[in-house]
DNA sequence: AAAAAGTGGTGATATAAATCACCAATTCCC
DNA sequence: GGGAATTGGTGATTTATATCACCACTTTTT
């Protein structure tokens, strides 16, 4: 018998302070951890939704494939991030892929048992529609961007997200080929490529291959503000 | 006494069939209806959140103001659309605005009555989570429009939209201007009626001011498909 | 260990669509 | 009822960015 005095239950699944311990320990039986290496799918677009899935550690991308071999990167998911939510309670398919861009390891829990704890815990259910809020917030603004930024504006906006969101430091390494980066800004890998080799000249970054490190974080966020 | 026997709850309220007559009734005491002309603000983005909104009547715009003026236009919510339901609970201010485009009753519902019937009612809370996927996964189809489809295609989109979703006929009048159907499409006035006068040309659809008739709905997919 | 595929990068060229500049006809509002 | 603002529309011009065509280098695959 474990003694949930000691645990943190946010540790165990996100949004986990709000369980009972006996919730937190029927989800526990009803689910199992699976390792990815760099690079694997995780699920795909357009296969059936089965299971809740939540990143238990490492980073994972999701992104949505068009026709043609066009791919919009949308975010990295990070520990204790759920993902497929909206998929699964949006519909029957996977409306966009998840790949491990690190090796990560994903925790996965029965749909019936958590569709169950969602009816049965109120708290737990205005917590996932924050959650789903947000996320519904976050591609509005991507959106929103896309239409009315460009790209110097676009491009500012990505190294922001590694640098606040991801890595949470102003000097860091893009976990992401160029052309997933481009994937990421909305535009070509020949336009990402040149457009940050004018920040590096403009000196707002140094750049050595991967390695990013910001110099003017003032200018790439007023790039990122006008747009 | 209401003989609740009688009364299609889903009319009453947007998932009132998951509700008990006593949640109804909770939801009745502390919701009010207001009348909007056309044209009127039903609530403007970065303002803050208050009461949760649904459509009693009439047709709603959705949209967005950039910096610039830049509007995208995201949707008409129709008769029994929740509207702002993301923005509540994603946060505390409007990340849209609303706007009634013909006269329109909007019924406001107090915010903590509505979120303690979420936490007690798991029905409920299930159906707005799909609600939310939903209009998540809308956003995120328009998100891989309007980077990877052109004009043609997005204009498409729009002729479908407004047939398939709003119309369900395919003789219909945008509801509109040029400018606004532009923002919804994602692009300028000037290129819209251009693209739109090419279709007309092209004897793809008959068009007199605000009226359209689809002559052929299988070039106008093909287009949408194609992007 | 060779072959194949993918990556970072640069230059030249093409092009879709925005912008600018108008105008006539409506609609709005003091 | 008359001026101001908005709308639908067209043509000419500009421009941002995609596309094409490469190349040297690295990483996979077999």
């Amino acid at each position: 018998m474990t003694n949930s005095q000691y645990i943190d239950k946010e540790e165990l699944i996100p949004y986990g302070n709000c369980l009972t311990d006996q919730e937190i320990e029927i989800i526990q039986k009803n689910s199992n951890v699976v390792r990815y290496d760099k690079r694997e799918i995780i699920f795909r677009q357009n296969t059936r939704t089965s299971h809740i899935m939540f990143v238990k550690s490492g980073q994972v991308k999701i992104f949505k494939e068009g026709r043609n071999n066009k791919i919009i990167v949308l975010k990295i998911a990070t520990q204790n991030e759920y993902i497929g939510l909206m998929s699964i309670y949006g519909g029957d398919v996977y409306q966009y892929s998840a790949a491990a861009i690190v090796p990560s390891e994903i925790f996965f829990i029965d749909f019936n048992t958590f569709t169950k704890i969602i009816k049965d815990n109120g708290e737990f259910a205005i917590k996932l529609i924050s959650n789903l809020s947000n996320f519904g917030i976050y591609i509005f603004d991507r959106l929103m961007s896309q239409s009315h930024k460009q790209l110097p504006g676009r491009i500012a906006d990505v190294i922001l997200y590694f640098s606040e969101i991801i890595f949470k430091s102003h000097v860091f390494e893009f976990p992401f080929t160029r052309r997933e980066l481009a994937e990421l800004a909305g535009t070509t890998k020949e336009s990402f490529i040149r457009t940050l080799a004018e920040f590096k000249n403009d000196k707002i970054i140094e750049l050595e291959g991967s390695k990013v490190t910001i110099n003017s974080m003032k200018i790439i966020k007023t790039l990122s503000d006008l747009g």
